[in-house]
DNA sequence: GATTGATGCAGAATTTAATACGGCCATTAT
DNA sequence: ATAATGGCCGTATTAAATTCTGCATCAATC
């Protein structure tokens, strides 16, 4: 029953867009993805069968990209979190992201409006290993610079919320927007 | 069969560390949590029953926080991603922390070195939601300023590698530590 | 305005996987 | 040397995932 044979997803069948009862089913699967249809239907109010179906289609429809266990960096060994600036000559190429996200340390690659620089976040085991991946950074062809901001401590960390609000309201304390 | 009547984890059972096996494993279920315990022992050698001793035991000590459906943030309309900089009165205190991850936007709040503000990561559904989120977090006691960056686009974005390296060596082209 | 098609849901049945149990082997401590 | 512990495998049991059928609702069409 798998119609994807195709390489390309040409005709995707529209991608309904997220409803109140799917937001709710992604809030409670990105809480605890372990929940059966069984549970999960009783705290959305469908039957297993059904709570079933949406997941699939939420899957389906890349609504939820994975379903991955979170683990603690402390586990690991990788307890320092740093945010580095990264100057690339390139800005951007291809071959330079790819070298960087060979990097297991590397979580995060982005371009920052206004800056001329890739923002990336990384988890190492120590200060010494900071230092190492950034010096395997820097001799990446295309990298001119790095800075590094060390994290002292983290109050807050959690997946995307799907906000199960009823529909998107502008908020309550502004005019309506002029255009 | 439940052992958590005590509110404060005294007597963790030592919390083995992460061997070379539970590596590979949190290696499976980071990619994808959803193989059947028959396909994760195949995958890294072991019978489905003791690949499910080791899963609980990775839950139990912590190794693995939750089981969590990754979802796309466009999905639920939260496209725009922003890291801002928050300066506080209090530098970190818990009222002010709370208060802000009050909003469903924000997705992490890390203190950072040589710097006197929190660094937080946010995601709305456009500038116009942004910039509300900013004023109402101006609101909040304590909160002195914000600086915002926005995001243009992310190449990279992946939960915490377990590294399935043999055992944590320090860089290649590294002298041994000094102390 | 009635009809037809499509979509989503519930309930039952079936298949599959999760979980619990007993015994074996290896390593460690006495 | 020997007892004890921890980890693993194979099997058995239980629970959940998955499939299938029928029904109701809504939308588009004639």
């Amino acid at each position: 029953m798998d119609e994807e044979t195709d390489g390309i997803p040409q005709n995707r069948p529209a991608a309904r867009d997220v409803d109140a009862t799917d937001r709710k089913i992604l809030g409670v699967l990105v809480d605890d993805a372990t929940v059966s249809y069984a549970e999960l239907g009783d705290r959305v109010g469908l039957s297993p069968p059904a709570a079933h179906e949406r997941v699939k289609r939420l899957r389906r429809s890349g609504a939820i990209r994975s379903t991955a266990a979170i683990i603690d960096p402390k586990a690991v060994r990788k307890p320092l979190l740093a945010f580095v600036h990264i100057d690339t000559k390139g800005w951007g190429k291809t071959p330079e992201l790819m070298a960087i996200s060979e990097h297991p340390e590397v979580e995060e690659i982005h371009s920052v409006a206004g800056d001329t620089c890739m923002l990336i976040k990384v988890r190492t085991e120590d200060t010494r290993a900071l230092e190492g991946l950034l010096s395997r950074l820097y001799e990446t062809p295309g990298v001119t610079s790095t800075r590094s901001y060390v994290v002292l401590s983290t109050y807050l960390e959690r997946p995307v919320q799907p906000g199960v609000t009823t529909e998107w309201p502008t908020p309550r304390h502004m005019a309506k927007p002029l255009y």
